[in-house]
DNA sequence: CACTTGACCTGTCCGC
DNA sequence: TGCGGACAGGTCAAGT
């Protein structure tokens, strides 16, 4: 689902919301969204302290007092939609947006003592939340290999340059797309940024030329930042940690937009497969 | 090795 | 209305 804007919203919306609180009782439906399927983890958890709330790429990490944590991948469909009970009560706003939770998607419901419930859905399945311990977390395939933070100051555009030098036979979208270039691009700021910087997605990345690789650098984080100002993007699956939607998708420029004509010259912007995604293009100013 | 494709799931939408 | 197939904001394993 989300990428890294929608992961960062649902972030600060649960740092705002959970810590502190105790955890009274863990349930899940199928082991695949919960690994550590065995009543012990759940009894162990019972009782600890929410300290912090991370994101590292599209990764989150809700830290406990116990020196564990729950690391969480939303992948496509994963929402975490915290009820706070006091605030959302029956007939809420928020009620009309996600249903009434749980739901047939809810894969792992968190209870805290104070009776709110954080709940963890997923259409798909493809998601996950882990509990290990936090100083494990690093250790993870994916956190060894995955690449700088986009939107942190010490990310810079010669940085981009050299780690794009890597893949000069991919495509560029492809490349975007690679977490271990760079982390929390996905589908959407893929194409948006791409679009921004008037670059074809099926060019090679070795063919960029050093403004386009620094055009691209900067509307990447540009992109991303409006998003994240935004609340992320929504789709029919996507909400925050309040149960609301994003509204980056009214300031797109192309991601599923085909039909509708480019903002920059006004030429019908077109729907193609990239790199085995669907891939949107404004067909004059992305030139093959 | 570098790069691309298929698989993992469930649900929805679109064309016949 | 029913049915088949394509497709969906990600990632990893297997294939070329």
């Amino acid at each position: 689902m989300p990428e890294l804007p929608e992961v960062e919203t649902v972030r600060r919306g649960l740092h705002d919301r959970i810590i502190g609180k105790v955890i009274s009782s863990v349930t899940h439906d199928t082991p695949r969204s919960f690994p550590n399927d065995d009543s012990s983890v759940k009894e162990f958890l019972t009782g600890s302290t929410i300290i912090a709330v991370r994101r590292r790429a599209k990764v989150l990490m809700i830290d406990l007092s116990t020196a564990y944590s729950l690391v969480i991948h939303l992948k496509m469909t994963g929402q975490l939609v915290y009820d706070g009970k006091e605030r959302f009560g029956a007939g809420h706003p928020s009620d009309s947006l996600v249903g009434t939770l749980p739901d047939r998607s809810t894969r792992v419901t968190l209870s805290f003592e104070d009776g709110s419930v954080l709940y963890f859905n997923d259409q798909r399945k493809f998601g996950w939340v882990r509990l290990m311990p936090t100083a494990n977390i690093s250790d993870l395939p994916f956190m060894r290999t995955v690449g700088p933070e986009p939107l942190e100051p010490w990310f810079t555009a010669t940085q981009f340059a050299a780690r794009l030098e890597r893949h000069p036979k991919a495509n560029i979208k492809a490349t975007l797309l690679n977490q271990t270039v760079i982390a929390g691009v996905g589908n959407i700021y893929a194409d948006e940024s791409l679009w921004g910087a008037m670059i074809h997605p099926k060019r090679l990345t070795g063919s960029l030329k050093p403004e386009e690789v620094e055009l691209l650098y900067s509307e990447i984080r540009s992109v991303m930042n409006l998003s994240i100002d935004k609340g992320g993007s929504s789709n029919h699956t996507y909400v925050n940690a309040d149960g609301k939607k994003g509204s980056y998708m009214d300031f797109a420029r192309v991601f599923r937009r085909q039909g509708l004509p480019c903002p920059r010259c006004g030429t019908v912007i077109e729907k193609i497969r990239v790199a085995g995604r669907g891939t949107h293009i404004c067909p004059v100013c992305q030139q093959e």
